[in-house]
DNA sequence: CTTTTTCTAAACCGATAGGTTTAGACCATA
DNA sequence: TATGGTCTAAACCTATCGGTTTAGAAAAAG
């Protein structure tokens, strides 16, 4: 694609490095396809310079010193605006860039990497994609799989899952204890009497070795009962 | 690394069309480098085999009758074994990658790939990698951030989140609360009288709009109270 | 064809929870 | 200084919860 009345993309620049922001705006520049409307320092003066220039693409500094990258991203994204972000990092931090894309980043580069890379990277993410170089997008998987095992090695690895012993009828009534329901009315949506169900919730607790409902409903909540109403399903 | 004594590593396919295994055993004996020491046409026959032959990779199809593929990840993972999975489907549905990616798989690659490119694939998985498509890549991330913005959206974005007007001892109290504990243990951990607690609740209660500390507890789950401990960690 | 499990249900009782009112002490802000 | 919010606490009462025992009917397992 290229003809002669192609518009530039607004391009804004955050990072505390001042030298590092200028050879930035330089390249860019000598590009020739991106128009940088705005450079800051901080978070807080680049908020306000993208309500003022509504830019495509703003890149993003993650390690600043008083606002950090990943807070300014949440910021931009409650600007509603359709200003995407490319995080910039001078570290492969697993944890940093898992977040700053579940946050919603657009993509995530490295400084040290050659600038004609940093072009593409731009060009794709305003072209709608999401950019992750090979390297970067390899340390993610494997963090968002560790993420995930951590997380369903409780319910799934676990062979003593106390919630497995409940009977169907058992796990009805807990479904229902943890919406936060009364006897009289898990009796009335079940169709059985109130003592029935007081049986029911007591062979629970005998079951999970808890106290009472709200501890019922915490061990629900916490061992996989739940998960698809409290996390991401399966 | 080319060198004549390279060990062949071991494959083994699991796929329901029986035509779609047979078609990448060949590929994959010509190619020379691999010994498919295995192939299924369900889980149950594939796990059988895996315990048997401890293959370095499996290719499993996820659009499969009896059991599904995504069970199928799990189970392989439940075996301890080195075995990596490398995800097959006709479909590019970005659940389905999501899933299996989150539960395990190092890959996931289209059959209406090219056969170099599967063998790519296959190589890069068993170099220790992660191997996604571009084309799936960007699915998969699209839908990685959708998800999180849903979740996020309820406590972040939220300005009627009820749990704000709680005062610091409130928040307190309704911290103990969603730990199963009653009147008494709460009013022994803060130093203070059991009346004195249940006038806190009662507070809380108003707050939260809710009637009882089941339901307090689960509100405050379900509005980012207990982020940290119940979800991942933003 | 027994035996066990599950689901149903009642009666009884004490403990806890929840609702309401009132009120003193402290602190900050108007 | 006065006002409002917070934290503390008590007294009172009712409703609900939780524990225990007992037991019949039906279904599943042996």
């Amino acid at each position: 694609m290229r003809h002669e009345f192609k518009k530039k993309s607004k391009v804004l620049l955050i990072d505390d490095n001042y030298e590092h922001l200028v050879g930035i705006r330089e390249l860019l520049n000598l590009e020739g396809t991106f128009d940088v409307v705005g450079i800051a320092t901080n978070v807080t003066v680049g908020l306000n310079l993208i309500k003022k220039y509504s830019p495509d693409i703003v890149l993003l500094d993650m390690n600043m010193p008083d606002k950090d990258g990943l807070q300014g991203i949440i910021e931009i994204g409650k600007l509603e605006s359709d200003t995407k972000v490319l995080a910039l990092s001078g570290y492969d931090d697993a944890d940093l860039i898992f977040r700053a894309m579940k946050i919603g980043a657009k993509g995530y580069v490295l400084k040290t990497m050659a600038s004609a890379q940093l072009i593409y990277a731009i060009e794709e993410v305003l072209a709608g994609k999401i950019y992750l170089p090979l390297a970067l997008s390899s340390r993610f998987f494997e963090y968002f799989q560790q993420s995930f095992r951590e997380e369903t090695s409780k319910q799934e690895t676990d062979e003593e899952n106390l919630l497995s012993y409940l009977t169907q009828r058992e796990e009805e009534v807990l479904e229902l204890l943890t919406q936060g329901i009364t006897y009289k009315g898990v009796a009335n949506k079940l169709f059985i009497s109130e003592t029935t169900v007081k049986t029911h919730v007591n062979n629970i607790f005998q079951k999970l070795q808890v106290n009472d409902r709200t501890q019922a409903v915490l061990y629900a909540i916490n061992n996989g009962f739940l998960s698809k109403k409290v996390k991401l399903g399966v």
